[in-house]
DNA sequence: ATACTCCTAATTTTT
DNA sequence: TTAGGAGTAT
């Protein structure tokens, strides 16, 4: 099995005074000698605090550490390792170390390598879930009935692959969308369900009851393709593992100490998997230390179990938890609402953030009110001026946002400002298209069966094999059960194709042979520089006229150079596919933009949260499919967005938002009402009046409230908790049609009786409108104007001031 | 094959 | 509003 992923020899027994597979200066010797320099406790051990001490010294047995949002939990599972290993316990390759995403698989290395010096790669099994898996299958695959060299398929190609089963299944892809089908089996595969384990209403669910069948159909393809998901990653390990004791039992003699991060981000399926592994037999050493927090699990609708670290008492019996409560992060006010905050959950394992800092500098945390989202941005634009002019770092400063669709208003206020900014998360480079057709000439050169991969670029560029010429070939391949690229081998022989396609096929055929020849004995990236050009793949993009050209032969370039850092093709495919991530250029100062979901785990001096208003946060889908749990895990995600802020936490809620073209109105978070006053700053400036709210035009329901006051028993305040349940006010997430027809009637009008979505919204397009083309109005945002048209609810007006604007019926009112 | 038009749907995101 | 996909026309 020698594909160059690890030559780390693969078991020994009991570990030797000189451990055999650390080289002199290797990570363990290092350990010890940073342990032999300090008299009583290692050096790694000063500065802990005695619950953070207590989680790294207790080795033997279950522990459970709980550890709250900036206590130092990063610390204490890379010290506890760096313990395991100059305590000569274990070898590095004894110790298995799951994370969650390959960020936090490298800073774990990276801290371990800075406390006991120099490289990691003595640690082979510290990695994702999902990186581990691929190293078990890249050995054991066999037993699954994959060979060494299977592929692993992302999203992508996943959903293309689905597309074909269901159409082969003589299904409309239109009526059932193969992503959606995607994500019910990735669903499934999460809680560790093969086609046989789904339950039988999952499995009816989806194309008149075939579900079941197109999972299973699925499952043969890819077995055919000898490809993976990345939910096989788990799965596949899962059951060579029940299948065979033997080989488990390999593996508990080799893993002496087990260390899970992020353990309240578990799905069942990672679940599963680790009780096999960490569950052992009476009398085996079961040494196993999760991390977590249940405050901070937001990851719920991937599958995500809270439960799992609720329960681990109950898994693993005599469980030691220890509790990690003291933050090293925020001001007591930070917390102190943070805490306030999170208490409205249910079901807590419960713990308390406390800090010693009390400094009476510090500020409470703000909650500002905007008239609408623009004034929002422009607001929070000032302040970060304000914070620049007073020389802090942008570097320190970060927005935080529920949902990408609101990071727009901030950039374009940011480029208006000239105010550096960075986006987050986003779409990420392996994604981009260019990328993924390179990937795919890559991958089909290394691998000859990838038949996805040879769907894919036949013919990009264009070869004029069209859709005729390759359902010819892809049902001649599938007759005799071969793969595209060895069948358009054969095929060019016969006379199946035209002309045409048969001398294009049998070009493409001799450029891969070529290629193919190649590529043990040509440097990797010149052998891919060759192929993009004699492929004529950047041919196409240098004659492409598009503004995105050359930024995508960029981003060709950008490829090759970072595949100098692997040793061959197929390792970096290999990165590549489990790791889409790359990195971006920390070196600009700039304000960091992103979702609170992408902040976890970071911080910064200065947080905005902006968006807290009912529908958006908590978000109104959350709420309709989650029920109390969506809620509270919306809470939680409160909870993340705020323990981010070491010093200024501003909180914002407007008025008025702009949902999918509309603007609607809007009420404050209810979350706004569980911060603690006491810790708490509620600004309402009157610049908060601005736009078209000025002038007497808006009435906002809070433009009584005293802009001075510090308090929640303002009039507006309370008016918007009264307004709370006003239910026509409140058009999100209207999908379902049911909020559709309430709008614009109010509780005196007709109340629906929702039947199906669509049936519901068609009537509500016919209902005649209340109002006529031509009357005058008055709407809160813009003031008065004239309906220009009509379309169900939504109502096309011209206003006197602000223009032509759409928006709901429910939003204006008749001009007296 | 490419361009244009129409329709639909619209959180969060890792691997 | 807007992006992306699909379907139709050239």
């Amino acid at each position: 099995m020698m594909n160059g992923y690890d030559d780390i020899p693969f078991f020994e027994d009991e570990p030797p005074r000189q451990p055999a597979n650390a080289p002199a200066g290797g990570i363990a010797a290092r350990a010890m000698a940073a342990r032999d320099h300090g008299r009583e406790a290692p050096d790694y051990l000063a500065g802990l605090n005695p619950e953070q001490r207590d989680a790294v010294e207790t080795l033997e047995g279950p522990v459970l550490v709980l550890a709250g949002a900036g206590t130092g939990k990063t610390r204490v599972l890379t010290t506890r390792i760096a313990h395991i290993l100059s305590s000569g316990r274990a070898f590095p390759s004894q110790i298995l170390a799951v994370t969650f995403t390959n960020k936090a698989a490298r800073e774990m290395k990276d801290r371990i390598a800075r406390l006991v010096g120099g490289a990691v790669e003595g640690m082979p099994w510290l990695g994702t879930f999902h990186s581990i898996g691929v190293k078990l299958l890249r050995r054991h695959g066999e037993l699954a009935g994959l060979s060494s060299d299977f592929t692993i398929l992302d999203t992508d190609d996943v959903v293309r692959l689905i597309k074909q089963i269901i159409q082969a299944e003589g299904l409309d892809d239109k009526r059932w969308p193969a992503k959606q089908f995607a994500g019910m089996i990735d669903g499934w595969k999460n809680k560790g369900l093969g086609p046989a384990d789904i339950p039988e209403g999952d499995a009816r669910a989806f194309a008149n009851g075939k579900g079941r069948e197109l999972y299973a159909a699925y499952q043969a393809r890819l077995k055919s393709l000898n490809a993976c998901d990345f939910g096989d990653l788990l799965m596949h390990p899962i059951s060579i593992f029940k299948r065979n004791p033997d080989l488990l039992k390999e593996y508990h003699r080799r893993f002496r100490y087990i260390l899970v991060d992020e353990y309240q981000d578990t799905n069942t399926a990672q679940y599963i998997w680790l009780r096999l592994l960490a569950q052992r037999p009476q009398g085996e050493p079961q040494n196993v230390c999760c991390v977590g927090d249940d405050d901070q699990s937001i990851y719920g609708w991937r599958g995500a179990e809270v439960d799992n670290i609720l329960r681990f008492e109950k898994d693993f019996p005599g469980a030691k938890v220890v509790r990690l409560e003291r933050n090293y992060r925020s001001t007591e006010h930070i917390l102190g609402a943070a805490s306030h905050l999170i208490t409205h959950n249910e079901g807590r394992l419960g713990k308390t953030l406390f800090t010693d800092r009390r400094d009476p500098d510090d500020e409470k945390v703000q909650v500002h009110a905007a008239w609408d989202s623009e004034e929002e941005a422009r607001a929070v634009g000032e302040e970060i001026e304000q914070l620049q002019r007073q020389e802090h770092n942008l570097n320190g400063i970060a927005i935080l946002v529920r949902a990408s669709f609101q990071m727009r208003e901030f950039e374009d206020r940011f480029v208006t400002l000239g105010l550096n900014y960075r986006v987050v998360g986003g779409p990420r480079f392996y994604e981009r298209l260019e990328i993924r057709d390179a990937m795919a000439y890559f991958r089909l050169v290394c691998q000859p069966a990838d038949d996805l991969a040879f769907e894919r670029i036949i013919n990009t560029p264009k070869r004029g094999l069209g859709d005729t010429s390759v359902r010819a070939l892809h049902d001649y391949a599938r007759a005799r059960d071969m793969p595209m690229l060895a069948a358009a081998d054969d095929i060019v022989n016969s006379d199946e194709l035209k002309p045409k396609a048969r001398k294009a096929l049998t070009d493409v055929v001799t450029d891969f042979r070529r290629w193919q020849s190649l590529l043990e004995n040509t440097p990797h990236t010149d052998l891919a520089e060759q192929i993009l050009e004699e492929s004529g793949y950047t041919d196409m993009w240098k004659n492409d006229k598009s503004a995105e050209a050359p930024g995508r032969l960029e981003n060709l370039k950008e490829l090759i150079r970072s595949m100098e850092s692997f040793e061959s093709m197929r390792g970096f495919l290999e990165h590549v596919s489990l790791v889409m991530d790359a990195e971006q250029n920390e070196d600009m100062e700039a304000v960091s933009i992103m979702t609170l979901h992408s902040a976890k785990g970071l911080e910064f001096d200065t947080v905005f949260l902006p968006g807290w208003e009912e529908g958006l946060f908590p978000h109104q889908r959350s709420l309709d499919e989650g029920g109390r749990a969506g809620l509270e895990e919306e809470r939680r995600l409160a909870y993340v967005g705020i323990t981010r802020a070491k010093r200024r936490c501003h909180i914002w809620f407007v008025s008025n938002r702009r949902i999918h073209g509309l603007w609607q109105s809007t009420l404050p978070s209810r979350f706004l009402d569980e911060l603690p006053a006491a810790h708490v700053d509620v600004a309402m400036p009157e610049t908060s009046y601005g736009g078209y709210g000025r002038g007497g035009y808006g009435q906002s329901r809070f433009d009584k409230a005293d802009p001075f006051a510090n308090t929640y028993s303002t009039p507006g305040w309370k008016r918007a908790q009264e307004n709370r349940n006003d239910a026509t006010r409140n058009n999100w997430g209207n999908r379902s049609g049911h909020a559709v027809e309430r709008v614009g009637y109010g509780e005196s009008g007709p109340r629906s009786r929702t039947i199906e979505g669509e049936l519901v919204a068609k009537s509500v397009a016919e209902t005649p409108s209340r109002f006529e083309i031509g009357d005058r109005v008055f709407h809160m945002k813009f003031g008065n104007g004239n309906i220009a048209g009509i379309e169900g609810n939504k109502l096309t007006i011209d206003f006197d001031r602000a223009g032509q604007k759409r928006v709901l019926d429910g939003f204006v009112e008749k001009a007296r």
